[in-house]
DNA sequence: AAACAAATTTAGACTAGTCTAAAAATTATT
DNA sequence: AATAATTTTTAGACTAGTCTAAATTTGTTT
């Protein structure tokens, strides 16, 4: 039996390890995770006992396949229920992260499977954050962000790397969603802020925007 | 802040008491909650001082105003989410139980209010219990038991009492669900089972059976 | 009214998860 | 290589919820 507690900090050990692949230090864990470190030294060594987690004291924490599979599994039924909430009850994509954050820890493989099928398989959230299937494989798609794109090329918005409430507001009142379709026209080297062209408008983002934006070649 | 433990308390406490009008006490509420009864107790003077209960020691528990609110809140929740799942996501009448005892302690607001809306503001749930509205007040609706019904006038099914798979089960089993017409022939004196007419066939069912079922005349 | 039985509460212990404060290990700096 | 700074772990305590076993209260019988 997995509690939910557990399953978050898998959850957050697998963001902070960029998908399983890298170490994780305590501290690291126990600020994403708003606790103090000596509680996440706990934790590791319960999930380490688990078989969720590889562990060697002082040496950091990497997700066992086991670990990695659960964290998966979550982040799927997140991103499932975020789609839900925006597509067929009217949430914003702002308002979704923190009633998906509970709803991600019902268990039900039926409810789960059910949910895919009755959204009909969607394979991005509302963020632009791929779906991993059933067996876990991301439907990756190859974007770039707005920071390193290029003058003159005209791309489409594909995902957002800061949810925040603040941010996405932000985009929201400047009139940038999914699918908005973007084109820089300047990049000013003095502090990387840049002016970009929407359907409407042309506007000036800071480089703090910049690197929390993601496109596409359109 | 409540917790969900407290929840399921008190929903366990509100059902107990017949929606809040007797008297619980401990050993019931333990058997409910299947804990033993010291934990019952010690649940119950929380209970107490959060202000959601009336105890005095060996005397039995109430609910306050605040503890019938808290009670009927969840209830909604239950309800509207087994609903969703019978509605939207094919889950059938013996499958929703588990599955809304976790949703049902999801904390928004406008998930509710929204869900319900979506579903298009439904009554009853899928077992024919009343879905109380925003405000805590219930749809009432006239029914009898079957035990109870009139040989050979007509009644349609509105709800089960026992909602267990193995009798929601028995009752798909023998073409029996809400909406099913049914006509009393004979009630056998010996065991008070009941030879009843559905629309194609003919069937017996025991005195346990014509207890759990709820009919309305039509 | 005393004795017995049943229901309820208390006492003390356990687990999960958290905290503070102190100790130990690692890493960086001189 | 020694010292200082940082990171991590340990020790001990606390809360929520549970348990067993014992004590207390209430209710029922004689
Ligand atoms: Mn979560
Ligand atoms: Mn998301
Ligand atoms: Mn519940
Ligand atoms: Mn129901």
């Amino acid at each position: 039996m997995i509690t939910l507690t557990e399953e978050n900090y898998i959850k957050a050990i697998y963001h902070l390890s960029n998908n399983g692949t890298l170490t994780v230090n305590t501290n690291a864990i126990a600020e994403a995770m708003k606790t103090k470190a000596s509680s996440a030294t706990d934790m590791i060594k319960k999930l380490s006992e688990k078989n969720y987690a590889d562990y060697k004291k002082y040496q950091g924490v990497t997700l066992t396949e086991n670990g990695k599979r659960v964290a998966v599994n979550i982040i799927r039924k997140h991103r499932l229920w975020e789609v839900f909430l925006v597509e067929k009850l009217n949430f914003t994509w702002d308002e979704v992260h923190e009633v998906a954050e509970h709803l991600e820890h019902i268990k039900s493989d039926k409810l789960i499977d059910e949910l895919d099928a009755f959204l009909e398989h969607p394979t991005h959230d509302p963020h632009g954050d791929p779906i991993p299937d059933k067996n876990g494989n991301f439907h990756h798609i190859d974007k770039i962000v707005l920071a390193k794109a290029n003058i003159g090329v005209a791309y489409k918005c594909v995902g957002v790397d800061d949810t925040s409430t603040a941010f996405l507001q932000y985009l929201d009142s400047n009139g940038i969603g999914l699918g908005t379709i973007i084109t820089v026209k300047y990049r000013e080297p003095y502090d990387n802020s840049m002016r970009i062209q929407l359907k409407n408008s042309e506007i000036i983002v800071s480089n703090s925007v910049a690197k929390n934006l993601y496109l596409k070649k359109v």
